[in-house]
DNA sequence: GTCTATACTGAGATAGAC
DNA sequence: GTCTATCTCAGTATAGAC
């Protein structure tokens, strides 16, 4: 059949959106999508792999949505530069879309993260992206050094992630899997957040 | 030999922190340390025990010194609340002065938290000086309800976790392992960049 | 009480027949 | 394209030597 991939991916994207990446063992996900454990290995090569597929066919129209609602922004702001804010708006909106629409989504993306999935997968989907923002914010925030805003992506990068992921460390109010609009209403308050932390004034040098 | 278990502890500690844990296994570990597979279970009970006490042994000094600093602030405070700041530096300086003294307990903190190593261990050590600290927050932003609050630490503990680790996904201008004054300047750069973040205004309720 | 040798189960990966 | 059989390596469990 030639449907054999997609069954896999789909099998895939339901138990690790759900139970986690390493927790979910690929006899798992073709016990569940009734293929031969070989399958997976002529289709995607390795484990790793077979994830790389999932975050693309996810991904890719995120960050598509992202840049594109950035250069409209940009558009806008004329020569001079876009606010902290709509670049935020820019940045965050498309993933709280795209996590109404499919809380797999959501689930899969705060998993790559919080399980410390594979650095390299991370880099190659997301790294044109983040250097598009980047750039966008050191224009947003001009006083700031550039070590200092690069210390800051990181921040929001890990806030972003921790956020997004449904295992909590401190108690939130929300038991179980996050909805849709606690998902929504989460992002939201981690835009106010992250403007607050990026508008900070400089951290002053001191002699070490 | 009564060091057998002193021997285990150290290699896992070198390994882990230079690896990661899902990358060092038990048998790398005791080769390093010249001892019997069997002995680690003997002493420790499983890999994951093993991490335990790896953790136990470095965070309990740093957590007791976080609570011995933050009740300090709050008598000099009288019956006022401690500032943002002052809750953040209790939070942060023992974590410094820990990282300039060890640096392989840095690296460790932060596997802990990119490797998404086990909620239960987190929440075993750290539960108790979390909601210390959350207290205390909730006395210097009183306006902040208390679900928004419960969401900014969240994102504190995430945006902490991944500045102390040292696989980064954007360039920092950092290359390789970070050094002890690295570490210092991040952490002071994220105190600066987190009481922003928790002084910004309540997130406006939206209907969704 | 401590430690060694060895075996068990389940993981991801691979070769080769069909 | 698919499936069977097999390989290697992981964490774990146990029996028994000292």
């Amino acid at each position: 059949m030639i449907d054999t991939k997609q069954k896999i991916l789909d099998a895939a994207e339901r138990l690790i959106a759900d139970q986690g990446y390493a927790a979910t063992s690929l006899r798992h996900i073709i016990a569940e999508a009734g293929v031969n454990l070989a399958a997976v290995h002529y289709h995607f090569g390795s484990k790793e792999d077979l994830l790389d597929e999932l975050i693309v066919r996810k991904a890719s129209a995120v960050n598509r949505e992202r840049l594109a609602q950035l250069e409209r922004f940009e558009t806008e702001a004329g020569s001079g530069p876009v606010t902290v804010e709509k670049v935020l708006a820019a940045f965050f909106d498309p993933m709280i879309e795209a996590g109404s629409r499919s809380p797999e989504f959501v689930k899969l993306m705060g998993r790559m993260y919080t399980e410390g999935l594979i650095p390299a997968i991370v880099a190659k989907h997301f790294h044109p992206t983040f250097a598009r923002f980047t750039q966008a914010l050191h224009r947003a925030l001009p006083h700031l050094p550039e070590a200092e805003l690069f210390a800051r992506l990181q921040f929001m990068i890990g806030a972003m992630s921790h956020a997004v992921c449904g295992d909590r460390q401190v108690p939130t109010g929300v038991i179980g899997t996050p909805s849709a609009a606690d998902f929504r209403r989460t992002l939201r308050r981690l835009m106010v957040f992250l403007s607050g932390g990026l508008r900070a004034p400089a951290t002053p040098e001191v002699q070490q």
